[in-house]
RNA sequence: GCGGAAGUGGCUCAGUUGGUAGAGCAUCACCUUGCCAAGGUGAGGGUCGCGGGUUCGAGUCCCGUCUUCCGCUCCA
C-alpha cells in the first residue's frame, strides 16, 4: 500500500456510502469488531485492536487474499520477511531520504513547506539544510504570504528504534514503512529456492509503520497497519501487458467477496502524482463515508527497485532467462491492498438497516467466507434439557470444520436478530420436534428462508452453501 | 502542527442560575412465552477524559493536558 494523494477528481458522485462513520465505529465496539487502542489510558491516536469478532473477520480477509494469490496459484509464493531490516534497506529505497525532508511552518499562515523546494535554496547543501538557523541567514519568508518562517524541522515518517540495548546513533534501525522491500531484497533467495521462471510472485501479509501526519478516519489511516502486497516480476517487454491482468483481477476480488460495483472503481495516478519509483499507477478506490479513497494500489514499478538494490547492496540480482539466455533485470508490476482497509471496506459495504414493524433491524450481508461466525446453533426452547443437550452434541460437531457459537439468553427472535447484525450467515433452531424427526431448521440470513436438515446432514449442507458462494 | 467543536454508565443522550448524577437501549438473573428484537420483576455498571485551581461545595466556572471529529496543512 504506497499511498498516494487519492483525493478524488471532481464529477458525478455514483452513490452516497452505505452508512455513517459513527454507525460502524459504534457497531464495532458494541459487537466486538475493533476497539480503540488503550482506551482505558485515554486511547492512544490513530492505533485501533480487533476484538473477537474483528480478528475473524480479519483473519478471513487475509486468509482469502492469500488464497487467491499464493494457493490457487502455481506462479506466486510466499514470504514472511522481518519487520525490522538493515537500515541501508531503506536508504536504498528511498524512503530514509524522503521521508526526512526538512519543513518548515509560517508563523502567521501555518502553511508547511518543504525547506529545499523554497525559492533561494537551490545552492544548499545537505548541511545547509540541516541548519537550523538557516532561515534566518538567509532571510526565507513564507511565499504564501510573506509571514516569519519557523526553523526547518524534520518530519520523518518512519519510526525509529535502537537495535541491541545502547541507545547509540549507530544502531538506529526502522520499522518497516512497507512490506515490498523484504520481497525485492529476497528476490534471488526466493527465485533460487523456488525456482520459478518470470513471470512470478512474492506475496506478503505483514505488519507496517508509519508516522502519518494526519492518520484518522477510523481504520482507513493508522499509524500501525497490515498490508497485503503481492510483487510480481516479469520481462521487461512484458510488464504492460501484465498490469493490465492485474488490474481488473484485483478489483473483481472486492466484487466478489460482495462489495457493491457501484462502489468500487479505478483511477489512474496523473503522471505528476506518480511516485519516485512507478511508471504507472491505478488505485482501486472505494466509496467510504469520507469520499472515494485507495483500497489497493496496483502499479508498475519498472526496474528500479532492484536496479537501486544491486547497486547500493553490490549483490547481481538480474535473472537468467533460459528461454532467451539473456540476463536481465526484471521488471516489478505490484497489486499493494492493505488489510485493514479491506476488512473496514467488506464490513461498512455489508451493513443493512430494514424496517420490521417500526423497528430498526440491522444486518451484516457479509459473504460467508468472511463472516466471523459462519454458524449459529440456538435453541428454541431451552427449559428442556434434550434440546439445549442436542444444541451441544451439533455444535461441537460444527465446531471441528466451521466457526460456530452457541447462544440461548433470549427469545428466538431476538437470538435471530443478534446473528443477523454480526453477519453470521446460517442459523441452526433446534425445537421440540427435533428431538423426534432428528431434524433441525437451517435459517439463511439472506434470503430469510428455512430448511429442515436431518441432524447428521447439517455440517455438510452449511458446508455445501459455503462452497457454493466460495469465489 | 494550526483553527474550530466536542469528550457524562457498553451505545445514544439529559443534567436547570455550581450543592456529591438520570433516561432509553444494551447486558445479566428469574418468571412467562416459544420461529424472526413479546411481557414482567430484579440486578450489575458511571464520580462525569485526565490533572490542577476557584469555592463551604463543581459534571456545571478557570487553567493545563490527552483524545476524537471537522477544516487547513501534510502525506510513497
Amino acid at each position: 500500500m504506497t499511498t498516494t494523494s487519492t483525493q478524488s477528481p471532481p464529477g458525478p458522485d455514483p452513490g452516497p456510502a452505505v452508512a455513517d462513520l459513527d454507525t460502524i465505529v459504534s457497531l464495532s465496539k458494541r459487537r466486538g469488531f475493533i476497539f480503540p487502542s488503550s482506551e482505558i489510558y485515554g486511547g492512544i491516536n490513530a492505533v485501533w485492536d480487533y476484538g473477537p469478532l474483528g480478528v475473524e473477520l480479519k483473519n478471513n480477509v487475509k486468509r482469502a487474499w492469500w488464497r487467491a494469490m499464493v494457493q490457487e496459484r502455481d506462479d506466486i509464493v510466499g514470504l514472511d520477511a522481518g519487520i525490522l531490516m538493515h537500515p541501508q534497506v531503506w536508504v536504498t529505497s528511498g524512503h530514509v531520504g524522503s521521508f526526512a525532508d526538512p519543513m518548515v511552518e509560517c508563523q502567521t499562515d501555518h502553511r508547511r513547506f518543504r525547506l529545499d523546494e523554497l525559492p533561494g535554496t537551490e545552492n544548499l547543501t545537505a548541511s545547509d539544510l540541516a541548519d537550523p538557523g538557516i532561515v534566518e541567514k538567509l532571510g526565507l519568508k513564507c511565499p504564501v504570504d510573506g509571514g516569519p518562517l519557523s526553523a526547518p524541522r524534520r518530519f520523518n515518517l518512519m519510526f525509529k528504534t535502537h537495535m541491541g540495548p545502547v541507545e547509540d546513533d549507530a544502531a538506529v534501525i526502522y520499522l518497516r514503512p512497507e512490506t515490498a522491500q523484504g520481497s525485492y531484497v529476497n528476490f534471488k533467495n526466493v527465485q533460487g529456492a523456488s525456482r520459478k521462471k518470470l513471470p512470478f510472485g512474492i506475496a506478503q501479509i505483514g505488519k507496517s509503520f508509519r508516522n502519518e501526519i494526519s492518520p484518522g478516519n477510523f481504520v482507513f489511516r493508522m499509524r500501525e497497519f497490515e498490508q497485503m502486497e503481492m510483487q510480481y516480476f516479469v520481462r521487461p517487454d512484458d510488464a504492460a501487458a501484465q498490469f493490465e491482468t492485474w488490474l481488473p483481477r484485483r478489483f473483481e476480488w472486492y466484487a466478489q467477496y460482495g462489495v457493491a460495483r457501484e462502489r468500487l472503481r479505478t483511477r489512474e495516478h496523473r503522471p505528476d502524482e506518480l511516485a519516485h519509483y512507478a511508471k504507472k499507477a491505478v488505485d482501486v478506490e472505494y466509496r467510504f463515508p469520507f469520499g472515494w479513497k485507495e483500497l489497493e494500489g496496483v502499479h508498475n514499478r519498472g526496474d528500479f527497485d532492484l536496479s537501486r538494490h544491486a547497486e547500493a547492496s553490490g549483490e547481481n540480482l538480474e535473472y537468467f532467462d533460459p528461454a532467451t539466455g539473456e540476463h536481465l533485470i526484471p521488471w516489478i508490476v505490484e497489486t499493494a491492498a492493505g488489510a485493514d482497509r479491506a476488512a473496514f471496506t467488506f464490513l461498512i459495504d455489508a451493513y443493512r438497516e430494514d424496517e420490521v414493524r417500526g423497528e430498526t433491524r440491522v444486518s451484516l450481508a457479509l459473504h460467508p467466507e468472511l463472516a466471523p461466525y459462519k454458524v449459529a446453533v440456538l435453541p428454541l426452547l431451552k427449559k428442556r434439557p434434550e434440546i439445549v443437550e442436542l444444541c451441544q452434541r451439533i455444535l461441537v460437531d460444527l465446531k471441528r470444520d466451521l466457526m460456530a457459537v452457541y447462544d440461548d439468553t433470549a427469545a428466538i427472535g431476538k437470538l435471530y436478530r443478534r446473528q443477523d447484525e454480526i453477519g453470521t450467515p446460517w442459523c441452526v433452531t433446534v425445537d421440540v420436534d427435533s428431538l423426534e424427526d432428528r431434524a433441525v431448521t437451517v435459517r439463511d440470513r439472506d434470503s430469510m428462508t428455512q430448511e429442515r436438515i436431518p441432524v447428521e446432514g447439517v455440517k455438510r449442507a452449511i458446508l455445501d452453501r459455503m462452497e457454493a458462494v466460495r469465489p
